[in-house]
RNA sequence: GGGCGGUUAGCUCAGCUGGUCAGAGCGACUGGUUUACACCCAGUAGGUCGGGGGUUCGAACCCCUCACCGCCCA
């Protein structure tokens, strides 16, 4: 016998391991023979991470996507992992180290601290898994990957190499969003501009050679320091005649030229602007219009550098601003303050550190060439958004794509596999002054040493220290003298005529590898192949590529959608999904974004603690419409809660009852009305949910199977079936049938569910087969997907309907007339039909235990003083003289007419309309005919009633 | 400033391609120890579907506009 309630804590951990003992998640676990593909990889968490209920969101939605393949036979395949989350990490393993007092990264160098990181992974990396794992994720777990591993390592490597080789990743000195506290670059989608109360500085710069200044506004004033220009709109007719003079810089006494430009707004501050191209990405291009060479001020960790006057060099920003401030102030260059709002630049996982524009040479991917492609399959409907509307934001981001900044700062990561040497004086760029260094790019360090071989036609020395250090810098450099040196005939003669060893003086090549690392979001770009094996060809690659679905968040289609996009079509020239399925964001109750710092964060695992991952995953697909937001209540969670106990409730009333699962039984040969009427009602409900599913309606699939089991087959068919049950009279072969029918109703109920709410389930599917003493062929988590019995009558709908009708009437006006419940009341119908009169006939015994009745009885009239129901063409009365109250049942019955009154004449008025008959379609006429037919029985009789209660 | 989305019962939300769509859960209220379930059962509550205008025979659902809220991008 079960348990009272379903105890979930008692239950999750061991039904995990049993399908993990029995292998279920493996890829092609249970599919039929020959069967096709259904493919997910899990947008791959941060390794560093734990699960909020984000993740708890989309797991779910994978996981009810795999579950229901996998019963429905495909060949499923859910991938599993994780990337490496460069920074974050890295950040991680730095504070463990400083907490410990131990040597920091740069002290203890670059291999013992990946050692470190390595650990950490090893002892840490694996909670988010674990956590997944509660959650009731039936993933692969075999073959779970991560970003770092050496399979995917191979795959970063050769999909930089190949994009270099074609020019689409490239190596330049440009402006990028520069992390001062991490000091490295990060990519704009890794920035968010925060709207803060800010101030704008009304500063005058005097012009040289006149008594004239400029006023130029600003709301950085310490980038003055770095000033070049100041730029005025060409139409401006205040600044014509500036155009060309120059201004003197305060402070610096810098002379820096009056261009006309059109960035400058007539309309805003003074109409003139500071040009500051070292750190401002607006500036940056002003300056490139007007060759003008940019003045970076910071270090990189935004201190101020040697090319500001000496009393500001080692002053970080913020001090700088307000030194600057003081000098000018003294000056009288400050005119006025304006308090004003800005947007300044944050970073977006803490939004603590302000992003500074920094003048660095990165890598960058061509991401324009590759996002043609990408927007190609979607608006050729390769690849669909469900919601569609999403792909306007796909769209809008991809046809606006900036180049991509690849490379970080970091040691955590895939170092990129580019060396640096000199350029030799035969190389045609020999000497140009943005040269920048020879780069060879290769799989390997030999391999690179091969092609800087071939290059420089002589041996190469690998340097260990970095690319700015000394040693290095200074090979380069003598490497590179003797090379200007090689290029003058002449100037040579000289230096052998002196160095007898001058021809092998440059017989050694400094080369150095880049130190930087890879963005991490370059590999998981990769990550619906590169888990598969690529760049083998392996046989999952061949089987599993393309995936089927990706599920995500909106928040995340630049980042997941867009880069895998990319880089599938580059190198499988073939769609990595054909479907990008974006779910809601998971809001607290009130609906704010829930964050640590807000407190309003409900944690995923301490709702499974308490009320079960099946109430949490069944919540989530309930709420899981499309295009919202989920505000979730635990209210909500509590109810879902409810439900499984109500599952478990039922199963162990039918175990109570003898309803145990008859292998083969057919629920097409039953012949009691009420199970063909619930079979029919199972097949209607296996075809929502089967629907629902198909269209990514989970709300409606989780809604359908949830009606079907609460309000149709406990409400009803386990109460209609009580009679037949719990009767000695009934026949045996009716109660057989019934019991079996029970059972089968339960067994597809639980398969129904399984997706939704796979623990209480499984544990079911198992418990009921055990009280039957058989055991099942399988697991439920790879048995069949129901398809219901297609040939199912459904005639037996009608009556039932009936029936349900009738007993809801009798109990509602029961309530309404104050009628104590104990009390049993007889029951006489008026006006019954035939077919109604049978109808009676064999549902007597339901009809009296559920509408506490005592008798009931067919008459010609009603009896006296009764409260009279009209139900269709019967009029169900309850002869209560001297129990209900004459008036109250008048007025009730009153009330009854006037709403019947009402609805006829909206009826009519649409029937009367000459338009609604001409136009609308026939069907819906048709329809209304009948409506006002029934309700003109009904109000004949609520009026016949009304006459007998005189 | 540009774009997108939202505004439906006290609360949290469904309502797909206009015609039983005015719904669910929670809460509230009334009443229930009929031996599956109080994590339950029965019943009740009536919200001008944000305001206004329009299209249509007919609109919560289409169009316009206003208000408020949220998000994304400059």
């Amino acid at each position: 016998m079960l348990e009272k309630t379903y105890e979930p804590g008692a239950v999750e951990d061991r039904i995990y391991k049993a399908w993990l003992d029995a292998q279920a998640f493996k890829a092609g676990a249970g599919a039929r023979p020959g069967a096709e593909t259904f493919t997910i990889v899990i947008p791959p968490p941060n390794v560093t991470g734990s699960l909020h209920i984000g993740h708890a969101l989309n797991n779910t939605i994978q996981d009810v996507l795999v579950r229901y393949n996998r019963m429905r036979g495909k060949d499923v395949l859910w991938q599993p992992g994780t990337d490496h989350a460069g920074i974050a990490t890295q950040m991680i393993v730095e504070r463990q180290l400083m907490e410990r007092q131990e040597p920091g990264r740069r002290e203890m160098g670059r291999e013992k601290f990946l050692e470190r990181v390595w650990e950490w992974k090893a002892e840490s990396g694996g909670t988010i898994i674990n956590q997944l794992k509660r959650l009731g994720a039936s993933a692969d777990w075999s073959r779970e990957r991560f970003t770092m591993d050496e399979g995917l390592s191979d795959a970063v490597r050769k999909v930089f190499i190949e994009l270099w080789k074609k020019g689409l990743i490239y190596r330049a000195k440009r402006l990028v969003n520069w992390h001062p506290g991490l000091e490295t670059a990060i990519s704009d989608l890794e920035v968010e501009n925060i709207e803060v109360a800010g101030k704008m500085w009304h500063l005058s710069y005097p012009i040289e050679d006149s008594t004239e200044a400029i006023v130029v506004a600003t709301t950085r004033p310490e980038t003055m320091l770095g000033d070049v220009a100041v730029a005025v709109h060409p139409d401006d007719p205040r600044y014509k005649g500036v155009i060309g003079k120059y201004a003197i810089l305060p402070i610096v006494g810098r002379r820096i030229p009056i261009v006309a430009d059109e960035y400058a707004d007539p309309e805003l501050g003074s109409g003139a602007v500071k040009i500051t191209p070292a750190h401002d990405f607006n500036d940056f291009e002003v300056g490139q219009r007007h060759h003008l060479k940019p003045i970076n001020i910071f270090t990189p960790s935004a201190h101020i550098n040697a090319s500001a006057p000496k009393e500001y060099r080692g002053l970080d920003r913020f001090e700088a601003r307000k030194k600057v401030l003081a000098d000018l102030e003294a000056l009288g260059a400050v005119l006025w303050v304006e308090e004003k709002k800005i947007m300044v630049p944050h970073d977006e996982k803490t939004k603590q550190v302000i992003i500074e524009p920094f003048l660095t040479d990165q890598w960058f991917v061509n991401a324009e060439e590759l996002a043609k492609p990408a927007i190609e399959s979607v608006r050729a409907g390769r690849t669909k958004f469900v919601p569609e509307s999403w792909q306007n934001t796909y769209f809008a981001w991809m046809e606006n794509i900036k180049p991509w900044t690849i490379s970080r700062q970091l040691w955590w990561g895939h170092q990129i596999p580019a060396w640096y040497g000199p350029r030799i004086h035969t190389d045609p760029e020999f000497g140009k002054l943005d040269a920048g260094f020879k780069t060879f790019v290769a799989e390997t360090e030999d391999e690179a040493k091969k092609q800087a071989i071939a290059y420089y036609g002589r041996a190469v020395e690998m340097h260990e220290t970095g690319i700015g250090s000394s040693p290095f810098q200074k090979a380069v450099a003598e490497f590179e003298q003797i090379q200007r040196d090689r290029a003058n005939p002449t100037v040579w003669a000289t230096r052998k005529a002196s160095d007898p060893f001058a021809e092998l003086s440059d017989n050694k090549v400094p080369l150095h590898r880049d130190e930087d690392v890879l963005d991490t979001w370059f590999s998981s770009a990769l990550w619906p192949f590169s888990t598969l094996g690529w760049p083998a060809q392996t046989p999952e690659l061949a089987r599993y590529y393309p995936t089927d679905v990706l599920v995500t968040g909106f928040d995340i289609i630049f980042f997941w959608v867009a880069r895998m996009m990319m880089m599938g079509m580059h190198f499988m020239q073939e769609e990595p999904f054909h479907t990008v399925y974006i779910h809601a964001l998971v809001r607290d109750e009130k609906g704010a974004k829930m964050s640590k710092s807000k407190g309003n964060v409900i944690d995923p695992l301490s709702i499974i603690d308490e009320y079960g991952a099946d109430a949490l995953r069944f919540t989530l697909t309930a709420m899981a419409a499309q295009g919202r937001d989920i505000k979730l209540a635990t209210s909500r969670i509590a109810g879902y809660r409810n439900f499984a106990t109500k599952l478990w409730n039922a199963t162990r009333f039918a175990q109570m009852n003898g309803c145990l699962p008859v292998p083969g039984f057919d629920p097409g040969s039953a012949r009691e009305t009420v199970n063909r009427w619930i079979a029919v009602e199972l097949t209607r409900a296996i075809g929502e949910v089967t629907d629902a599913i198909d269209a990514y309606r989970f709300n409606d699939a989780a809604g359908a199977a949830y009606k079907f089991v609460w309000n149709t087959f406990c409400d009803w068919y386990l109460e209609l079936t009580k009679p037949i049950l719990q009767n000695d009279d009934v026949a045996e072969a009716t109660k057989a049938e019934t019991r079996a029918m029970t059972a089968y109703v339960i067994d597809e109920a639980l398969k129904l569910l399984h997706p939704f709410m796979p623990f209480v389930t499984e544990e079911l599917w198992a418990k009921t087969a055990e009280a039957a003493g058989f055991a099942r062929e399988a697991m439920l988590v790879t048995t069949r997907w129901p398809h219901g019995d297609q040939n199912a009558a459904s005639d037996a709908a009608d009556e039932i309907n009936w029936l349900v009708d009738l007993v809801t009437s009798i109990r509602s006006v029961r309530s309404e007339m104050n009628v104590p419940p104990a009390t049993q009341m007889p029951l006489v119908m008026v006006g019954a039909s035939a077919q109604v009169g049978g109808w009676i006939r064999t549902h007597e015994p339901a009809i009296k235990r559920l509408a506490r009745v005592s008798e009931v009885s067919l008459a010609e009239a009603a009896p006296k003083a009764s409260a009279q129901i009209v139900q269709g063409a019967v009029v169900a009365c309850l002869p209560l003289e001297g129990v209900i109250d004459v008036a109250a049942e008048k007025a009730r019955l009153a009330k009854e007419l006037k709403t019947a009154i009402a609805d006829i004449a909206h009826i009519d008025k649409k029937l009367g309309n000459p338009d609604f008959i001409a136009r609308a379609k026939e069907e819906v006429i048709d329809e209304q005919r009948e409506k006002r037919e029934a309700l003109a029985e009904r109000q004949a009789k609520v009026e016949a009633a009304l006459g007998r209660l005189g």
